[in-house]
DNA sequence: ACCCTCGTGTGAACGGCGTTCACATTAGCG
DNA sequence: CGCTAATGTGAACGCCGTTCACACGAGGGT
């Protein structure tokens, strides 16, 4: 845009821009630096003055995905009704996982692009992955898994490491269906098998235990 | 081996070993046409002589992975005392489960290749899939359930689509700890979230409904 | 007003990749 | 024994990420 002759002006910017366009169209697989070089009107070598490597500019991206599935989730929260306390629990843990599903399934590039390599669990609460709502995705969880807790639907105890359990049945639950063998199943089967996966972790959470040494599997059974 | 000078023998064959070698060490990523051919000691281009092109090449290595999970998995259930046909239910669909995740963590090249992109709901099924054992992964699962529904800890109703959400926590799960997030807890609490992961698929199956549209979410939520 | 520095963009090059195609070789069959 | 069809070769194409010496010019110090 403000182009004058010899120097770009916000070159950065207007990669990460072209970025998201590609990634949203082709997945991360379709950003690669020099079509991103070629979108914006620029030598290849000039991203490496913006971007240590492709892997990197991958990771910025990454996080801007992340901040929007972050969003998509609030969007969701917020319209669960207030009233009684434990119904906004129920709702938000829904909404939740309902909002990381329907975002993969209405931006699969981005949201493979937001999830493809995971940092580690520091990332979780990384800044640049907050949306406008000033949350990670994984702090969404954590907010009605919290919820869960104050109503009395889950233990202090199941409540270590619940972010673990529900963001696995979530995540994988989004993968098969986005890119894996579930991906060619209608719209209503898909979105039921979304309404019991979340329903599955809710009252799954609230019942396996911490208690004991789980080294004999099978062992607790009936609890 | 049986290389008659300008003949190699049995180039698929061979290829195919190399790409398991490559994709042990260095997951799907490290298997490329042209590396494949060096270490078979061969043209690049006669590698298409056995296959169409490279993701082929890789579907087919994923496949006799994918075998390797199922005889994985069956060595564990086949480990599940039969006494009790509930207890063996029980022990089956856990040994399904902690089967996938182990795998995933003692081969992760190997777990990475079998489902870096399933095919569709068909592969589930194909021959080419099943281990020694005579069943592809998604079959040792299924078993699993049957037996769930025969000792009546699963309802014919909640059975439906339940391999969906079973394969889901526990595939989210895999990935998360393999080269998600997760990946770098110790070994102790990914094994402690192992069998939650597989408790919480257990029990939470049993009670999230089929019953009902699902299309108010959060609707039966007391249950 | 000048110059100089430093950040930014260029162009050419390197090695890697998947893939194609005309060609060489040879096993096996009629 | 000769033909055919299968199999392997070598060179080439266009893509990729990355590097490096170099060109440009905005902005600060004198």
């Amino acid at each position: 845009m403000a182009r004058s002759g010899y120097f770009h002006g916000d070159l950065r910017r207007a990669l990460l821009d072209a970025g998201l366009e590609a990634a949203r169209a082709e997945g991360p697989e379709g950003v690669s630096v020099r079509e991103l070089a070629r979108v914006v009107g620029v030598a290849p070598s000039a991203v490496y003055r913006h971007f240590e490597a492709h892997e990197q500019l991958l990771s910025d991206l990454a996080l801007r995905a992340q901040s929007m599935v972050a969003d998509a989730m609030e969007e969701r929260v917020a319209a669960v009704p207030t009233g009684d306390r434990r119904t906004w629990a129920d709702g938000a843990i829904a909404a939740v996982g309902i909002g990381y599903v329907e975002f993969a399934w209405q931006e699969p590039g981005w949201f493979r692009l937001a999830f493809r390599t995971h940092g580690d669990l520091q990332a979780a609460h990384d800044e640049r992955g907050r949306g406008a709502c000033g949350r990670t995705p994984y702090e969404q969880l954590e907010r009605a898994l919290d919820a869960l807790v104050e109503v009395g639907e889950l233990t202090e105890q199941n409540r270590a490491g619940a972010e673990a359990l529900a963001w696995s049945a979530v995540h994988g639950f989004a993968m098969l269906t986005v890119e894996g063998p579930l991906r060619s199943l209608d719209a209503a089967t898909k979105a039921s098998f979304a309404a019991r996966v979340v329903e599955m972790v809710r009252l799954g959470l609230a019942q396996c235990g911490t208690a004991g040494e789980p080294s004999t599997p099978g062992g607790a059974s009936g609890r």
